[in-house]
DNA sequence: CATGGTCGCGGGTATATACCCATATTGACC
DNA sequence: GGTCAATATGGGTATATACCCGCGACCATG
């Protein structure tokens, strides 16, 4: 359709390129956000919901629902912090496995839409979403 | 938390660019998805909801559920298609209303984006959007 | 004109996301 | 030590989004 909406057009893209990773780490049972909030956690483990949320810039009611999925999937473990209030993430051990069986593949996928967009147009994404 | 997934940073922009254009569009009472689906709603009106979704390239049963939404406010009505099976498209009194009052707040937000960005990360986008 | 395949939709289910409000815990200040 | 503001969650509600399944409408072919 073709928008000139510069939001919409972001949108459309988002949702392929997001289709594009989710069908690169199916075969580890997790999509693109579950990995970059698995990854995310796994480099500062324990950590709590809010500094997730402030890390990952989404509403820290969002980090707790996601984290609840992964929680059901096990792929996580919340325990109370020493602030009684905190809720504190680890991966489990699962976690950490199906991190390491969707690491290759996230890889090749970030390479696979490297070479599609070409360095220049890499170059520009890289820089455009430092601008936002 | 700079992400090196492309994925991931396109989300978070995207998020953040909704988030301002949601801002913009707030007095008019609608979301830049809204804006964008009524807006193609009166492009193409009377409309089935599987060609909407073919021209905004979502999913048939994400343009229902959001068509539906539009509906309960009251900003577009739905009627049968000759063909009993579609589901025909078309804006309200109020809708038409609502966009035209929206139109100028799209608009000056829009124009703000690009201007925040500069000329050339305009383009990039324009061009990197088109890649995808 | 009967039948079988195709098409359009609606509903169920699930994740991602945000906003608002209630509750519990901390910590600072009197 | 008691009070109160600040902080961390959690739950309710709502939209956006996708996938799958079943039902009803249509149509082409025999």
């Amino acid at each position: 359709m073709s928008s000139s909406c510069y939001c919409t057009l972001l949108r459309m893209a988002t949702r392929k390129l997001a289709g594009t990773y989710d069908a690169a780490l199916a075969p580890a049972g997790i999509n693109v956000a579950q990995f970059s909030l698995l990854r995310t956690v796994q480099r500062r483990q324990p950590v709590s919901l809010t500094e997730l949320g402030r890390l990952a810039e989404l509403d820290r009611s969002t980090i707790g629902r996601n984290v609840r999925v992964l929680e059901k999937m096990d792929l996580v473990s919340l325990t109370r912090g020493k602030d009684q209030r905190e809720a504190m993430v680890a991966l489990s051990e699962t976690g950490r496995e199906t991190l390491d069986a969707a690491a290759p593949l996230w890889d090749a996928c970030q390479t696979a839409v490297a070479e599609r967009l070409g360095p220049q147009r890499s170059e520009a994404l890289r820089d455009l979403l430092s601008a936002f």
